[in-house]
DNA sequence: CCACGTTGTGCAAACGTTTTAAATGGTACT
DNA sequence: AGTACCATTTAAAACGTTTGCACAACGTGG
């Protein structure tokens, strides 16, 4: 290493000051003259002092950290969720002076697992617990031990109470329907997935409960669903949803890459879109701006979330541990050409 | 906070021990008698301790970290490279126990200042860099300093010595050159950008050495180059390309936006690929295989990339200074239907 | 019985900060 | 002159580890 970067005791012998003065000068207190405070910080400057963060975290207690645990994923699927995320919790953070920390599982290992040595290490003030299942043991955990942390999503059980952020699913899937409808679709379909993830109900959600509320009976809806990374079950089910004797005239998938299969199936299958079939995903992935001829989805801005789930974290921090923040976040329609009127719907 | 996580000292009156025998049997030393090792171990374990890191950076001198700075980006351009990038990087720490720091720039602020201020709290033990300029201020800072670093990517000036990891355009873009060539393409477009990144010269120079290599005069090369985020210098300079009096019959753009943007203004041109105009783009990013007819692209692997870079900076930073790393990593030819026999060629 | 290595353990300093409590010097008031 | 008070500054403890050195106990060979 070239330079040592200097340390507070050399700073204070340079000025012939104590530390202590150096230390609440530098801190701005008020107790110093304010002659010394600016000769000190003078001096720091020309000397290009940086105080060492592992002393100041020792004393304080506070890492200065925000931990985040990657989530493990499939090896195919690996859009561009992880980056906004990071980008938009570093925006959120950095005004704040708080860094991230991302923390990796080893193969064997599970995600719990690292978050409690991230957690119990005091590496990280507070945590971000991304893609939120039905049953988290990760938010168990945390709650529990009753350290800070923000969830981007939420549990299926709604009377526990914790800081969360989330998406509103429940309202995209009900605009989704309400355009459809009043394009003349009567069935519909619907692409979903078995695993435990909490957003897989409230989309499903929000289609029943908006054509619970429009109230006509003629509506139908067929769910099919598939595990999350198996390629092969998940194109059976969108199948088995267009070759039925009668097909629905629009299906939406949970997320864009269903969607984007059921465009690509459809197209298999000789259907043209969205002549003979309308389709909708969710999240606005890069490729869905690609995919002729252009799927209609939901934005779900999650860079903006991040940022505000950094934000809620720092007052989860700071603030009292009892007040609990939540937020809803409306995603945006993104109108491409993948929906259209019904078949043989008069308008 | 429910439990405060006990320290050492706690642990060592527990177990009737010095503070010095318990940090000793949990770090294994040989000095310490088995028994006393495993009993120790056992009741750290029961005691659920966990060491705490800030003290043990303090005396250590090493912050556990690797460091890296986001990139500050343009608001559009988010495809999974930082997702990527960071995944990997994360996998190739967690084997060292290393975890991963990621900083963000402040609107004003320069990536630079906050690399700066990660090496000079001694936040992070080494750091890596992306996406190397021609001249880099960052590199330049960093080997001042003797800060242990890996880049990703290189500098123009190639008699310095660093440690970097480098994806191998020069090679893939003489092979895309092969490939159309032995297509009969004789006619070749590159649409570049302005900005001054290294790999930018790299690809021009990969396409013309490959000429140069098959020595046949009447093997043409037009570059057009814009902005790197300026959609509509981008579309301009393409479309000069696409409408000069002979077009070219293969266009290669240098990463895959560009590319798909050759695609889309080809179509709008009424042009059909790859009957009319062959395109190769590089990076093989998600919307690549959705965009019809699927584009001919490179795989950078930057996962793979990123965590053989996470191996090299351990080795770095664990190593002796001296001794530089550097590595080549060859992108791998996704053929996908966007390229073909040049149009009036018989083969 | 002594010198000496071996084995296991502990004391105390060090890492670079923040913070509590106290010291210093000066001024104004009685 | 003594007292009280204010404005500054400082000494020292604390945060939780690691580590150089010393020490104790215990054979073992001379």
């Amino acid at each position: 290493m070239a330079t040592r970067g200097m340390t507070l005791k050399e700073l204070a012998r340079e000025l012939d000051l104590s530390i202590t003065t150096v230390s609440r000068a530098l801190a701005g207190h008020e107790a110093i003259a304010l002659r010394t405070r600016e000769r000190v910080r003078e001096a720091a400057r020309a000397h290009g002092y940086v105080p060492n963060v592992a002393a100041r975290q020792l004393v304080s207690g506070r890492s200065g950290f925000v931990g985040l645990v990657l989530p493990i994923r499939g090896p195919n699927f690996m859009d561009s969720y992880v980056g906004e995320f990071i980008t938009g919790l570093g925006e959120g953070l950095v005004e704040h002076g708080i860094d991230l920390l991302i923390a990796t599982a080893q193969p064997g290992q599970s995600e719990l697992a690292v978050l409690k040595h991230v957690v119990e290490s005091r590496r990280a003030d507070g945590v971000v617990v991304p893609r939120i299942a039905e049953r988290d043991e990760r938010l168990a955990y945390l709650m529990e031990r009753g350290f800070p942390f923000v969830a981007h999503g939420r549990l299926l059980n709604d009377r526990t109470s914790y800081n969360w952020l989330d998406t509103d699913s429940v309202t995209a899937f009900g605009e989704a329907f309400d355009l459809l409808y009043g394009l003349g679709h009567r069935h519909f379909g619907m692409v979903s997935i078995t695993d435990p993830m909490t957003f897989r109900h409230l989309r499903e959600r929000g289609m029943r409960e908006a054509i619970a509320r429009r109230g006509d009976p003629s509506v139908r809806l067929d769910i099919v669903a598939a595990p999350r990374f198996d390629r092969g079950a998940t194109v059976a089910a969108i199948n088995d949803l267009l070759h039925r004797p009668n097909r629905p005239t629009a299906i939406l998938g949970i997320f864009d890459e269903l969607a984007l299969t059921v465009m690509e199936e459809a197209a298999r299958a000789g259907l043209s879109i969205p002549r003979d079939l309308s389709v909708v995903g969710f999240d606005n992935i890069t490729a869905a701006a690609y995919a002729p001829p252009g799927l209609t989805t939901f934005d779900a801005g999650t860079r903006i979330a991040a940022r505000e789930i950094g934000h809620m974290l720092i007052s989860a921090i700071e603030g009292p541990r009892d007040a609990k923040l939540t937020r809803l976040i409306r995603p945006k329609l993104v109108a491409r050409a993948s929906h259209g009127p019904a078949p043989s719907a008069k308008i």
